[in-house]
DNA sequence: AAGCCGCTACCAACTGATCTGTAGGTAAAG
DNA sequence: CTTTACCTACAGATCAGTTGGTAGCGGCTT
């Protein structure tokens, strides 16, 4: 079966790295990161685990290389909707639902290892509790400074209206993965955004 | 190792049984079913694999065991809190978050196995779609009564509200599991639960 | 353009661990 | 003495990782 057909495919290592972590994304997204065997995602890519483990010493080596190609890609959309703050960033929100939309199996991919990572010797437990607190912590500064701005209530607390957000943000998610009704996401996340709106905002002063 | 201190310990088939499951929903709730091996298991209740095959003939039927289990006494505290409608369910709904704050390693073994059942071809990935639907179905229900008894404002959408509380209420739980803060957790429950009854709800007549 | 050579992408074969499940036996309890 | 809870031993997969090669490609020389 293998080694008939084609008598060697040989790749640079930037294209086979980049290959090897897109199957990987695939494969983590869909069975996690422990049920993943090297030798199932090497075969992915048409090569065997060996030379899989060529170009990543080892398993663990792919998780965060896939884990870092996430940073860099989320970092941009967060910093790119919420950069105004206040009201703008607030009515902005379902571009990130879009975003995330557009990329499922990216998305998906970090559902699971969010799972996965429940467990504190897990090797992403740290990153994600970072980076969880992380996003508390952006969309707290968001909040604090619309209230700054005057253009949020200055009765509502940021901790929790941050963690409530994040909830509905990664909760959705879920719920999307299990019905894949891409509409019912999209029309949700943007109700919950005019009504969280609706309920932090100051009422605009040209009325 | 094994077999040197207690000579031998049988237990009645009903009490083994038991211990199995409750060891199996702390070892779900750390690994995942994937990669929760059944001789690890067996040597939590302090048997052998084999042993433990003899009480459940695969390691799915114990799966399936601890599935059930929590469905009963999830149902009870739904049909409890949901039972009224409109608005005061909305009002009970801190409830909920008090009962799975109770019980952190079953709520933790749920988000676990929902994240790997998003795989087709997970053992419970039926089972957790008709889940999630059926709870949905079930807010809805309890949003049109409320709309009908004229508790909540007639232009509100069952759908997306039900929607939106399914997200938020299973959300907070991943951001509880990763920074454990039993306390923000809770406010955050009840933050959202009042902030969605001033949404939702007609204002009281006694006014 | 032709030849060659070093670099490296990749493979075959193995190690030792761990996995789920089976077969047949032993001993404890009613 | 029968039942059955539980064991030892085994089978066949599959796991991550190591070792020691082989072969294809780019860059060099002529």
């Amino acid at each position: 079966m293998a080694g008939s057909s084609t008598p060697r495919q040989r790749h640079s290592a930037d294209d086979r790295r980049r290959e090897i972590l897109e199957a990987a994304v695939r494969l983590f997204a869909e069975r996690g990161y422990r049920s993943t065997g090297i030798i199932a995602l090497a075969a992915e890519v048409g090569i065997t685990h060996s030379g899989l483990l060529h170009h990543f010493g080892t398993k663990e080596a792919i998780l965060h290389a896939v884990a870092n190609e996430r940073v860099e890609r989320d970092t941009a959309i967060y910093t790119e909707v919420f950069k105004d703050g206040g009201r703008r960033a607030i009515e902005r929100l379902p571009e990130l639902g879009r975003h995330f939309l557009s990329d499922p199996l990216r998305t998906r991919m970090f559902s699971v290892l969010v799972a996965e990572s429940l467990e504190e010797s897990d090797p992403l437990h740290e990153y994600f509790v970072n980076r969880f607190q992380f996003g508390r912590t952006l969309l707290q500064f968001m909040l604090t400074t619309g209230i700054q701005r005057g253009e949020f209530n200055a009765d509502i607390d940021p901790v929790l209206i941050a963690g409530e957000m994040q909830a509905f943000a990664s909760g959705i998610e879920t719920q999307w993965f299990l019905d894949r009704d891409n509409d019912r996401f999209m029309r949700t996340y943007e109700a919950y955004s005019t009504a969280l709106a609706k309920r932090i905002c100051t009422p605009l002063a040209d009325a």
